[in-house]
DNA sequence: TCAACTTGATAAGTTTGACTTATGATGAAT
DNA sequence: ATTCATCATAAGTCAAACTTATCAAGTTGA
């Protein structure tokens, strides 16, 4: 009944302009013909007539007068959502959420935030640090867009990039520097301190030295590395580390730290996102960002 | 390229809604496969994908999201004309730009004014009171809607209709009344007074008369009515004025008035509007209003 | 006063595109 | 593994928007 279209406003608007609808038929593109019959068209849809057709004078009507300010400001408003839609089609510019690893987070954001806030400064970053588990669920859940995390992930409806691998390294008190470098199975002997539950790097960490998680290990978890490595400082232990940690945790701790022959402990990061997401192609840009970042955080070679 | 239509934006703000593309098409009132289309051409004609489309589950985009709000304003602007056009289409609302001549604003506006804004509470009544020509002019050129004259206007663009007809009649001093009623050809000779050169109503009494208008007659014009009839009072002639100002202007005035033998003097008062104008349906029902306001207006017979 | 011109409406025919139903593809659930 | 749910694709139909040609009405100018 009322159906109302954005090309007859489009000619309404022609036509008051123009005052004459040859002149506004080919202002817009089409014959005098066409527009006659849509402008007849709205004012049948409206039940309202718009224009006065005199002799030679096309007039609006006083309701047509009513009608041309909220016309313009539709096709004003028509116009601001292309405008925003061509904004948007450049990538990289939008809120972008993404979800990090505490393991990674506190080392690579510093830098990672620099480089990337740099390079494309319409882009709105929210970063959400928590363990991996939970941000499987908020990413599968819509909450945030990307994360940063240990693979793999194997979770059928992500997708998974690697981006970089980094070795454990070894962080026991500094008396203990000239001392060879333990093996995966000396380590099982040793106070091994680790993260607490819940942390993939504990996991990993484990796993290289072939303990079992489920083993019951009071007063050995820590709950961030650089507590751990506060401990190890103080002589309660030894601890692994991932090398991007080390500039960092170990700059004011009596510790030492010590590279693994190979084959050394390492984990691989990487980033997941949902299969479905359209913005796979930023998150390629994104993840060769966090490379760069994370090469200016590799520790020197022993 | 970019050629958005409200169908798209309707289908896309169905499809928030739902979250579902079949639910959405129902809603819609079409298929599923055609409102799956349509957000398609919406999306490619953006550039921008608006929905990620996982497997159970239909989330918008950030892109998306941000344009769910301009969407929606979009959306409810056009109702809102909508909502204009079927309260414009009760006729009897908005402005209304009606022109009067002066000798007939002073007795009909009071009473019409009344019944029209009591009978049409939305209409909102402009009054502009003028001579016939500039009253013409104005109307051919938009300035006002229509107008209340003496007929005939015989202007070719303009529709005419004629309201009623009214007597003039005469207007002497009070000394004079037991005095025989003059003919038109006594007048000749008398002291008549008339309004200044531009009012009809002076070439109308005039011609009653059979005086040339051309005629210089200084010192016998008034610029209103209300003037002459003061000027009859004060003993400096006699005058015409037309029925409809006979208890107004002679209430307080030492004057006696008198009808003529028929065939009397007399005008026919009638509105006009150019013939393009929609609103001649609007205009029918003004001029029976008026006819109404004016019968009450009719000075009793003597 | 009449012929030529302007200008918007109407007519006829063509093309575009929006819709339908039917079917395919993919991931989820039992 | 099969079935189900859900969105995309395909093929075909139909309505509507556009085109050119023509009409009708009013204006202009000799």
């Amino acid at each position: 009944m009322m159906n109302l279209t954005l090309k007859q406003l489009r000619y309404f608007e022609a036509l008051i302009q123009h005052q004459h609808f040859g002149h506004a038929a080919d202002a817009s593109g089409i014959s005098q013909p066409a527009l006659s019959m849509q402008i007849k068209e709205l004012e049948e849809s409206l039940g309202v007539p718009l224009f006065e057709r005199a002799a030679r004078q096309v007039r609006l009507t006083r309701f047509g007068e009513d009608l041309a300010p909220r016309v313009r400001e539709i096709l004003r408003n028509v116009g601001e959502v292309e405008d925003m839609a061509r904004l948007a089609q450049h990538n990289m510019s939008g809120r972008l959420r993404i979800g990090v690893i505490p393991t990674i987070a506190p080392y690579l954001l510093p830098t990672f935030i620099g480089h990337l806030t740099q390079n494309h400064p319409t882009l709105d970053v929210h970063i959400r640090e928590t363990l991996t588990p939970r941000l499987i669920a908020e990413l599968a859940d819509g909450k945030i867009d990307t994360a940063i995390v240990a693979l793999p992930v194997s979770e059928p409806a992500f997708e998974e990039v690697t981006i970089f691998e980094e070795d454990f390294v070894l962080v026991r008190p500094e008396r203990d520097a000239a001392r060879p470098v333990p093996s995966a199975a000396d380590l099982q002997l040793m106070q091994l301190l680790l993260l607490e539950e819940g942390h993939c790097f504990r996991d990993q960490a484990l796993s290289f030295c072939n303990i079992r998680s489920s083993l019951p290990r009071e007063g050995l978890d820590g709950s961030s590395l650089t507590t751990l490595v506060q401990l190890v400082a103080a002589g309660l232990g030894v601890t692994l580390i991932p090398q991007m940690a080390v500039s960092v945790e170990t700059r004011s701790a009596a510790v030492s730290v010590a590279q693994f022959p190979t084959p050394s402990p390492k984990r691989k990061i990487g980033m997941i996102w949902r299969k479905t997401s359209p913005l796979a192609d930023q998150f390629h840009q994104i993840a060769s960002i966090v490379e760069t970042a994370a090469a200016g955080l590799r520790y020197p070679t022993l």
